[in-house]
RNA sequence: GGAGAGUUGGCUGAGUGGUCGAAGGCGCACGAUUGGAAAUCGUGUUUGCGUGAUGAGCGCAACUAGGGUUCAAAUCCCUAACUCUCCGCCA
């Protein structure tokens, strides 16, 4: 959520920022902005003067005076004030409506572009392997040597949902394992077991409501969410709180399943991990001073990065451009796998800095040495995406007799497997 | 699922219709005292909105949330959420 106040202040340079990524109109918001003040005005002058005579009514039954005339009075003030609050109130719900559907302003240094094409790479790690045998994707890898079951867990669910089975099971553990184990032990992070079910305040909190109901999967008997990534639990954690000084920054990780309705995406990805309805994510997520969120940036994105080249999986890290950015991020860098399948890379990790856009919608604040009470910044990472991984490491380690060679890293989560 | 109790400021805890943003205590900050510290004493100690210059000041709001009664609600009524206790059920 914008600052309305800076929104009043510098209308247009806001709305130049927007446009970089879409085109938006802040008109609207501004007139209702300045109806609602003018309306607060008015009533809190009326409600100053109740105020003042509502206390001599005490004093004049005391005396034993008639109260009669005063009480006739203060009931029409009354009337009057209900009628300003109920507008009032249904300005509000139009502002915040409006406010929340407002995408964060993109950092000024990113690059400008209109989609995908023109993000930019900032740097390529590994070689790509080069295969004297003609590599198999990984879902009939997978399938040919039993680590997954994609018809099965169509039966038993629908479409775009996969089964981890045996040693797949095993691998996808062993990988979780040695993600949160590489960020709790050398990166500095705390783990949490999060709930995979949130309220409605909760996905506002961090931008996936109000615009995005439909990518999420809804519990309509209650009102929770599934959680679309573990970014919501945990950013969560602290809203509505005043840190101290000494609680930021905050390096929270966490790994949990992730559900995405992915409407919209029909024909795309269809087959093997690439794209499901429910995947497993190890993520990051810091709450830091918005003095440091550029640098956090860059090492949560390093802290990410680390786990492929643990992995010795080739990738590439790009900075996105305004017009791919996410609706709720200042600067994304997308770190991409290379997918033999796809003969290209691969997105499997995205790293943001929102600013302070969920700390106002979440209201996380803390208290600066200055003690005045400012909005955190808040990043999170993929680190990573998990089905992604072992999609990447079948494809990348694989043998021309169908098997898969276990990375070094790997061979401890894996009882000492050296193939599969 | 059934029955009951509760939710007040950073914490604790008073307050059952009017002068209550809210006593007292703890904590915290600053000052006095001290060679220094402890103890003691004094002062201060929420957040948001509106209006000001992102100052001072002034005004308004907030006692879990939302609605209602009333001239007036922390206080009365309704609904919801959460916490606790007992019973049932369950991993």
């Amino acid at each position: 959520m914008l600052d309305i106040k800076r929104i009043r202040k510098e209308p247009e340079k806001i709305e130049m920022l927007l446009n970089r990524r879409e085109k938006i109109s802040l008109d609207r918001l501004l007139e209702l902005d300045e109806k609602r003040r003018n309306l607060i005005s008015t009533s809190e002058s009326i409600k100053a003067q109740q105020n003042a005579e509502s206390k001599q009514i005490p004093i004049l039954k005391k005396e034993g005076r008639d109260t009669g005339a005063i009480l006739a009075e203060m009931k029409k003030l009354s009337a009057q004030m209900k009628e300003y609050n109920d507008e009032i109130a249904q300005l509000d719900t139009d502002l915040s409506q409006i406010l929340l559907g407002i995408p964060n302003i993109p950092n000024e240094d990113i690059p400008i572009g209109k989609d995908e094409q023109d993000n930019v790479e900032r740097r390529k790690v590994g070689e790509v392997r080069k295969f004297d045998f003609e590599p198999l994707a990984h879902w009939d890898i997978a399938v040919n040597s039993g680590l997954l079951d994609f018809e099965r867990a169509a039966k038993i669910s629908g479409a775009r949902f996969s089964m981890f089975t045996g040693n797949g099971a095993k691998l996808e553990r062993a990988l979780i394992n040695f993600m949160l184990e590489l960020h709790t032990r050398s990166h500095g992070y705390t783990e949490i077991s999060p709930p995979f079910m949130v309220n409605r305040q909760s996905m506002v909190g961090t931008g996936q409501l109000p615009k995005f109901e439909e990518d999420a999967f809804h519990i309509t008997n209650n009102d929770y969410f599934m959680i679309p990534t573990a970014e919501v639990p945990l950013t969560n954690i602290y809203r509505d709180e005043i840190l101290d000084l000494d609680q930021i920054p905050a390096y929270l990780t966490a790994y949990t399943p992730c559900f995405r309705a992915e409407a919209g995406s029909a024909g795309r990805d269809t087959r093997g991990l690439i794209r499901n309805h429910q995947f497993d994510k190890v993520e990051l997520v810091k709450l830091v001073h918005p003095d440091m969120s550029y640098n956090e940036l860059e090492s949560l994105t390093k802290n990410a990065e680390e786990v492929l080249k643990l992995l010795e999986i080739p990738y590439r890290v790009v900075e996105l451009c305004t017009g791919d950015i996410g609706f709720s991020s200042a600067k994304t860098y997308d770190i991409e796998v290379w997918m033999p399948s796809y003969d290209r890379y691969v997105e499997i990790s995205s790293c943001s800095n929102f600013e302070d856009f969920q700390a106002r919608r979440a209201n996380i604040r803390f208290r600066d040495s200055d003690e005045q009470v400012k909005f955190v910044h808040t990043l999170n990472g993929s680190a990573l995406a998990v089905g992604r991984t072992f999609a990447a490491l079948l494809e990348n380690y694989q043998n021309k007799n169908g098997s898969v060679t276990i990375p070094e890293v790997l061979k401890p989560y894996m009882g000492d497997l050296e193939t599969i």
